[in-house]
DNA sequence: ATGGAACTAAACACTT
DNA sequence: CAAGTGTTTAGTTCCA
């Protein structure tokens, strides 16, 4: 009561145009948070203390990035002064704990932090692993893992499934981030070992460990005991640095609070200046491209290339400034870009992230090796990018999976159960979230609904929500969704289509630790959407009422354009040359099938592939769309839902076979579809994100 | 500058 | 009468 009115307040406070302002106005709701998450370190060194303390590095880590990143994106003028709720930058960085996780998602994008909690969550998880199975030195934590539990063969094959499909998601996070960046070239089936090498991972290992801190208990243990955590690439010792060169970074910051962000932008600083100067004889590609020197590596073909150069426009994560040329991009660059605490910040962002990603991807990686050693499967799927992808969610697909398969091996990951959610970090990795989201999705302190940009060009709700239920279901964090298309997730999601006001009530509980709060205001809310759209129809039960959702109707309610920036979507749609498909269809098709668009042939530029992530708030709707018919009519969609409900007054024109599968067919490899048809649906079944 | 969409708030009516 | 449900209106904000 006392909270919901505080945090009323300060969602309508007018000042809220910074992503400092929302930053610190949630830092009450944060604090008083009953929140699992929250650690205290006590002197005692258990497990479960060190995890702790490892999730508070993180977050300070994270943290810190983020102030940097904010003050250096802050215009200087008119938006620091306001908010009554505001709190001091120096004051938000000193304790380690006031930046909660909704403070974080509001600056970082769920993919940041996604990355963030799934490394905190992989390491709490290995964490405790660890206490039990690391006094065997020689051995690889996974296969210890895999075999000192006498697990179920079941129980086995879902775990594997489990791992593929992490895997996978972190693998194609990863490479987005890097492509993202322009750190990489589109190149489908780079393996582990271009990514490091691109990556020059070692240096990317340091300078994490120098800005953050952070360093897990299990990473350090394994660099003292010389292991080898990418079994599955030759020179992939090089993900993990020696240990000598991180421990003074560590202690510094460990030391703490005078730690400041300048000074970790003049360390920064001068490892880049090393870095781009030095040039060490790697080829990696320079991370900081200053000058016009083009990385000569194998990565760059022609000298006109760049990778922060394309379409003409400078790829820099929020800039997409128009250059004519490379000499205009180069002074651009050189300008815009050049070594300062901005582009420090941006690029440290974004290295975390990709640290992130690139440290459980090793782990993860080895996991599955060793996963699949001990279910004496062929060792390694070496290239899970190339595999098919399938609309159906991975909770689905998992499910079907076992049961397809109850008790053989579990099938190799090409044969379908190759969920993705790639496309999920679209706009939203650094681009988006650490400068977009600053100049327009904090409009409100605490994080509203508003932004409907996240719902545009962020991620379907399905696979955001997949990645990241958990976050919302601990954080209180707004999702950032529309009413409408949580409300039409919750109904689709239900066995029948149809739910009570009140079950929809539920579902928000349940679903988002957000609308534990503030009761009134959002299910007045829900109330008025539910009247106001017309895709929500009320039906009259035995028992009352329910509501069910009209296909039809959302989609008319969001015309099937594409929603995200119009110079994605048209860089997109000539980049991809699928000119005459429908904007809709293709970033169905891309959302569904990377593997397959991740031909070069098809993809040629970063751009294109960050607009695949364009557009759609809902991978179904459009799915949906594309497979009505197969000629990607617009207006059309397919009662998949709604025919099921009762209600429905719909000219559905395809009937009940024919539904999906014509176009995407040959994208999606075709797992034997079931006939659920939730097969397509976008999100994960309800065990999966309970 | 403008219109549409989303959100919030609130008033009101109806039902249980 | 209170609470829940449903409808409607108004104001604000953001975005295209």
């Amino acid at each position: 009561m006392m909270v919901e009115s505080a945090s009323e307040t300060i969602r309508t406070t007018p000042s809220n145009q910074n992503g400092i302002s929302s930053l610190s106005s949630q830092s009450d709701g944060g604090g008083g948070r009953e929140g699992g998450s929250k650690g205290d370190t006590n002197g005692e060194i258990s497990p479960v203390d060190l995890l702790h303390l490892q999730q508070q590095q993180a977050l300070q880590a994270a943290r810190q990035f983020l102030l940097q990143q904010a003050s250096g994106l802050n215009s200087p003028g008119n938006e620091l002064k306001q908010s009554p709720v505001q709190v001091p930058v120096s004051m938000a960085m000193m304790s380690p704990q006031m930046i909660t996780p909704q403070q974080m998602q509001q600056i970082l994008s769920p993919p940041q932090l996604q990355a963030l909690l799934q490394q905190q969550q992989a390491l709490m998880l290995q964490q405790v692993t660890h206490t039990h199975t690391h006094s065997h030195t020689h051995t690889s934590w996974s296969q210890s893992h895999c075999s000192m539990s006498g697990c179920q063969l079941g129980t086995k094959q879902l775990a594997f499934q489990q791992q593929l499909i992490q895997m996978q998601q972190l693998q194609q996070q990863h490479i987005l981030n890097l492509q993202r960046q322009g750190l990489v070239p589109l190149q489908p089936t780079a393996t582990m070992q271009s990514l490091q090498q691109a990556m020059c991972p070692s240096d990317l290992q340091q300078l994490w460990k120098e800005v953050s801190g952070v360093q897990s208990s299990e990473e350090a243990l394994k660099q003292a005991e010389g292991l080898d955590l990418s079994t599955n690439s030759s020179n992939s010792t090089s993900v993990f640095p020696k240990a000598a060169s991180t421990h003074i970074a560590l202690h510094s910051l460990a030391n703490g609070q005078s730690h400041t962000p300048k000074r970790d932008s003049a360390r920064l600083f001068e490892w880049i200046s090393s870095f781009t100067k030095a040039d060490s004889g790697d080829d990696h590609v320079p991370l900081y491209p200053k000058g016009s020197q083009a990385p000569s590596s194998h990565h760059e073909e022609h000298a006109s290339s760049h990778p922060l150069y394309g379409h003409g426009e400078c790829k820099w994560p929020g800039c997409e400034a128009l250059c004519e040329d490379m000499g205009q991009f180069i002074k651009h660059l050189n300008n815009e870009h050049a070594l300062d605490d901005r582009s420090t910040a941006q690029c440290r962002v974004q290295m975390q992230v990709v640290q992130q990603l690139e440290i459980q991807l090793a782990k993860e990686s080895e996991r599955l090796q060793a996963m699949m050693a001990h279910l004496h499967m062929r060792p390694s799927e070496p290239k899970p990018f190339n595999q098919p992808l399938n609309l159906a969610s991975s909770g689905s697909l998992i499910k079907r999976d076992s049961e397809a398969y109850p008790e053989g091996l579990p099938h190799p990951p090409t044969s379908a159960a190759t969920p993705i959610t790639p496309l999920r970090q679209g706009p939203s990795v650094i681009s988006s979230s650490s400068l977009h989201t600053h100049s327009h999705s904090h409009t409100h302190g605490v994080g509203p609904i508003r932004r409907r940009n996240s719902d545009k060009y962020c991620t379907p709700i399905a696979s955001e929500l997949a990645q990241n239920c958990e976050f919302y279901k601990n954080a209180d964090v707004r999702p950032p969704f529309t009413y409408a298309s949580l409300i039409r997730h919750a109904i689709l999601e239900s066995p029948d289509r149809q739910l009570t006001l009140n079950e929809i009530y539920n579902w928000f509980t349940r679903k988002f630790a957000y609308f534990r709060r503030n009761t009134a205001t959002w299910k007045n809310a829900v109330r008025h959407n539910l009247s106001l759209h017309k895709c929500f129809v009320r039906v009259e039960n035995v028992k009352g009422a329910v509501w069910t959702v009209d296909e039809v109707e959302y989609q008319k309610r969001r015309p099937p354009k594409m929603t995200g920036s119009p110079t994605l979507v048209k860089n997109m749609i000539s980049g991809l040359g699928f000119g005459s498909l429908n904007a809709s269809y293709q970033a169905a098709l891309a959302e569904s099938s990377l593997s397959l668009l991740n031909s070069p042939s098809l993809l040629t530029s970063p751009a294109s592939l960050n607009m695949l992530h364009v557009g759609h708030d809902d991978v179904s709707s459009t799915v949906e769309q594309v497979n009505s018919n197969g000629s990607c009519s617009p207006t059309l969609s397919p009662q998949q839902y709604s025919h099921q409900v009762h209600v429905k007054e719909e000219p559905t024109e395809l009937e009940e076979d024919s539904r999906p599968v014509s176009l995407l067919a040959g994208v999606t490899h075709s797992l034997p579809l079931p006939s659920d048809e939730r097969d397509l649906e976008e999100d994960l079944p309800t065990e999966e994100l309970e």
